[in-house]
DNA sequence: GATAAAATTGAGCAATCACTCAAATTAATA
DNA sequence: TATTAATTTGAGTGATTGCTCAATTTTATC
């Protein structure tokens, strides 16, 4: 019985991960897709159901990425506010490196799409607001370890980290040199830097 | 001889904007503008050459704006620096105002033009780049009646205030209350005043 | 009112869009 | 090896894309 399926299923959505985070969804065509994915139509249809559909689980893969990025940088340094500087240094370097784009899918997405793609749109917010939850947790904790003012709020300090992410990476795709991008991302790590409190400074 | 244009440019790009803002260029269909223009193709053509060229102009009229809102908030205020603080405030009420979005058309089309429309996209970078000059203005020119200090770099400063207002509206753009954008842009104001020299602030 | 030049029209172009489905192919089981 | 069910194929669907141009309409001048 039954016919193991060709294609892997991750390797496409990784490919067409490359193709609309480049392009975006509306410059992205089907025929770019089946030239990438090396899948004709039918099959396509057959494993996403439609470009809609292939394009939500593309959000889905991208954004479990990002978050797993932000994991690993926040787990590999000292703190949790020393952990958010580190992101943001991190990020200085996204003209190094060679990818579809600088911008943030999530955000290009959320600019782009409109309410005929209400379903992915919705997706998208769903997972910004699953990065501000996590940077709300950061800076909570920072809080408990003494590491942050606990006047301060971590909604709000949230939101404005995760506004300057949206702003530096969309900076990043202006036609600039690496070292703006560096020196603007170095400037918004040392704002995080500055929100330590003198104690937990010390004990560094 | 001759006959007088029938429909007024200024007003075509006016509608074409609030269409090209909310959409984005890719969304937009002709048939789209032919309707809100209420103009035949044929019609559209003759005045604007290509949906790409009526985009540029419409890039253009919309930079206009935007420059001339700035330069009004500047001019309605104190100093340099309170005028910037002032403008970031002006952009927390945005989601209060009903605009065809909230993010800036300027980023918007960063993020979303490739390479298929060069032209438009270079106009784009022209057009940043222009802001970003017109800010690097401010601090430099808040630097020589001494309200800020020398030491700091006008430019760096500029390339973050554009990065802060990008986000600020990519932030804006998502499905928040209008509270909380006015509070980022607070926090995002407070960052410029806190620039300020305390000579500057005793002499308001 | 006749003439001429410019502006506007809108049917329709070729190309592309997302997508379908009957037929062919494949692989696991009997 | 034959059977069977799942997978893959790709020619082709109707709709829509940006755009053209011959014909029509309009207005300024004589």
């Amino acid at each position: 019985m039954s016919r193991t399926t060709l294609y892997n299923r991750q390797d496409s959505l990784e490919r067409a991960l490359q193709l609309f985070w480049q392009k975006g969804f509306h410059a992205t065509s089907l025929k770019d897709l089946e030239k990438a994915l090396d899948m004709r139509p039918g099959s396509i249809y057959a494993a996403f159901g439609s470009k809609d559909g292939l394009f939500q689980e593309v959000l889905e893969y991208y954004a479990r990425l990002a978050l797993a990025e932000l994991e690993y940088t926040l787990k590999t340094h000292s703190s949790p506010l020393m952990g958010l500087a580190a992101y943001l240094r991190q990020l200085g370097g996204i003209l190094d490196k060679e990818l579809p784009s600088r911008a943030c899918m999530l955000v290009k997405s959320l600019l782009e799409l409109g309410a005929r793609e209400q379903s992915a749109l919705q997706k998208v917010e769903t997972m910004l607001a699953g990065m501000e939850a996590r940077f709300i947790d950061c800076f909570t904790e920072a809080q408990q370890i003494g590491e942050l003012d606990s006047e301060l709020d971590p909604i709000r300090l949230a939101r404005r980290l995760q506004a300057e992410v949206m702003g530096l990476r969309a900076f990043a795709q202006r036609d600039v040199d690496s070292a703006a991008v560096h020196e603007l991302a170095e400037d918004m790590a040392q704002s995080i830097e500055a929100l330590r409190n003198d104690s937990a400074i010390e004990s560094t």
